[in-house]
DNA sequence: TTGTAGGCGTTATCAA
DNA sequence: TTGATAACGCCTACAA
């Protein structure tokens, strides 16, 4: 934004013709008749002088910045934020919107600076964003602006939100141990509160029942989520003489750690004990050796269903408040098989 | 931006001024003497209002949006764009501006698309970044506005960039092997023909030399980056019996293939091979066991310093066309140890 | 110490 | 089919 740009006016002037016209012809106002002629010779001299219109001052006078903000706590650090920014950012590029996207830090008072600056610049809109799935509520400043939340759920009535289906992946989890013919099942939960514990044991045990076991059958224990408590954890669950022949991890970090236990203990994956994991973690799920058979997280698919609802919402071409809640798909690798004959009999 | 938001002109009203006067103390303009009094009336007024200044009016009038693009190929979608991001985004919040970020997914389109979109909203400049270290060059639209290169160096001449110092990083993986006692060295590099593969075999080779070792006392052998291609090549590298007691591998992917490709071989780490990484990368690199000893690439410090001299060139307060290539630290953990005397004696 | 007025680059209303 | 002209909300000489 140094040098002068080229103005409209430039171009009315070399074209001959007013800067109306030429506002008009650029942006095809609709059911308005103009010279053939005249209109070419706009287009060209336009592009002769290679005219960008000056965004800010379309927004001016439109009251409509084509801007949105995303704001999100490690939203902009963290391996899993990427595909939730590029959902978003894929709609919002439709729509001829870019996007500011800030961070806080979880700091509060950057948080309310960063809203502040985006309000300032009169964004449309707003995708607020969680990096991982947890209840929050709405910042007061946010009340007058369209937003949407992002893997959160929003406690204050009337924000649209999205996600992820935490008992869906938990049954989805099970189902696929439980289709390959286990029926001793292990989960190495996380050990915080936070939906996607709750949710994914809930679902786990629902796909159980339905397949008539029971509790009994299933061993849960719960850690801290990361290579080292997953090992732990599996240490702890594949010593004894009854273990599970299936383990459900809670992400694909447990699953890590749970890898080498199973290393330890001389129990081979998948014919000795079947692993599922949960994120498909770039990197890890499918460099671990054998590639890990786990559940995806719809990041993308919650960036783009935010988008969409925020657009709706900044057009004013929404009802009632929506909300979601999306599964993600399983990812087939290599970690589960079917429960080996050599396997320890059912009790 | 949908309802209207208070404007200049009511708090002027409300507080019995004229908006020039308000203009003047929310600006805090300097050498510029306001009655107390009304100065506190106005603030009080103006706090009350929930007065935000338009953002575009200013900038509209200014010349200068206080805004900043920072587009790249696959920024937001790779797990190491987050920090380059951050300390992008931590030095402008310090300059009150905020950032438009766009990623092009390679395609030359989007990204001409999106140079225009950022271009049209006037941005005060642009960040172009890469997601991994390689020469660009400058897109031609890009020609007129303040731009620097993020984790790419620029062929064309003028604009400042930086880039990690591939060199430093290969020095240093053997300065950490070489200190430990390690004479016999092992170098799994990348099949690719970019600075980052060229740069750390060059790096890691003068630090061979200058501790007396010569070229025979390393092998090298270049495979996909990947922990297939590590496991792969580790088997390759760790058969035979005159084994290198200290192995590098191009990045951390591939040592996790060289984890797996110990443990077949009944090789511990780091009692009998030592290990080193590149890229501590978030989850691998700390879930690896033993806890990988790896190079840290610098990317918060890339951000800072682009988004430093970015500010800068905006200015007009930078001379010449600055340059850096940036050291990342070693990150010590547990997969390096002196060679055992068990091990295979030198040849 | 405070106010008037012009202009930043557009779009939109209304005439011509 | 085209063109004046008034906003949009703010900053900033210049005047009072």
């Amino acid at each position: 934004m140094k040098q002068r740009r080229v103005t409209i006016k430039q171009v009315a002037e070399e074209a001959g013709v007013s800067i109306t016209t030429v506002s008009h012809v650029l942006n095809n106002v609709p059911g308005l008749r103009v010279n053939p002629v005249t209109r070419q010779r706009i287009q060209d001299v336009s592009a002769r002088l290679g005219y960008v219109p000056n965004g800010l001052a379309q927004s001016l006078r439109t009251r409509r910045s084509n801007t949105i903000g995303l704001i999100g706590d490690e939203i902009v650090t963290t391996p899993f934020a990427g595909k939730l920014v590029l959902g978003a950012q894929e709609v919002a590029l439709t729509r001829d919107t870019v996007m500011f996207v800030v961070s806080t830090g979880y700091q509060r008072d950057v948080e309310n600076r960063e809203i502040e600056e985006l309000l300032r610049r009169q964004v449309d809109g707003i995708l607020y964003a969680s990096m991982f799935h947890r209840e929050l509520e709405l910042p007061s400043q946010l009340a007058s602006v369209p937003t949407v939340f992002l893997n959160a759920q929003c406690t204050t009535p009337g924000v649209p939100w999205v996600a992820p289906d935490e008992a869906a992946g938990g049954h989805d989890a099970a189902d696929t141990l439980i289709a390959a013919g286990h029926r001793r099942l292990g989960f190495i939960n996380n050990i915080d509160d936070i939906p996607a514990s709750a949710g994914r044991l809930e679902g786990f045990r629902a796909r159980m029942f339905e397949a008539g076991l029971s509790a009994r059958d299933l061993a849960v224990v719960a850690v801290e989520s990361d290579a080292a408590g997953g090992y732990a954890a599996a240490m702890r669950l594949l010593a004894g003489p009854d273990r599970p022949t299936g383990v459900f991890c809670f992400n694909d970090r447990i699953a890590m750690g749970a890898y080498r236990a199973a290393a330890e203990l001389r129990l081979r994956i998948p014919q000795d004990v079947s692993i599922v994991g949960f994120d498909n973690q770039e990197y890890v799920a499918d460099g671990l050796y054998p590639g890990l058979t786990t559940i995806e997280l719809p990041h993308y698919d919650m960036g783009v269903w935010a988008a969409q609802k925020l657009f709706k919402k900044i057009n004013g071409t929404i009802g009632d408040t929506p909300t979601a809640l999306l599964r993600g798909p399983v990812i087939h690798r290599s970690s589960v098989a079917p429960p080996s004959d050599a396997a320890p009999a059912a009790h």
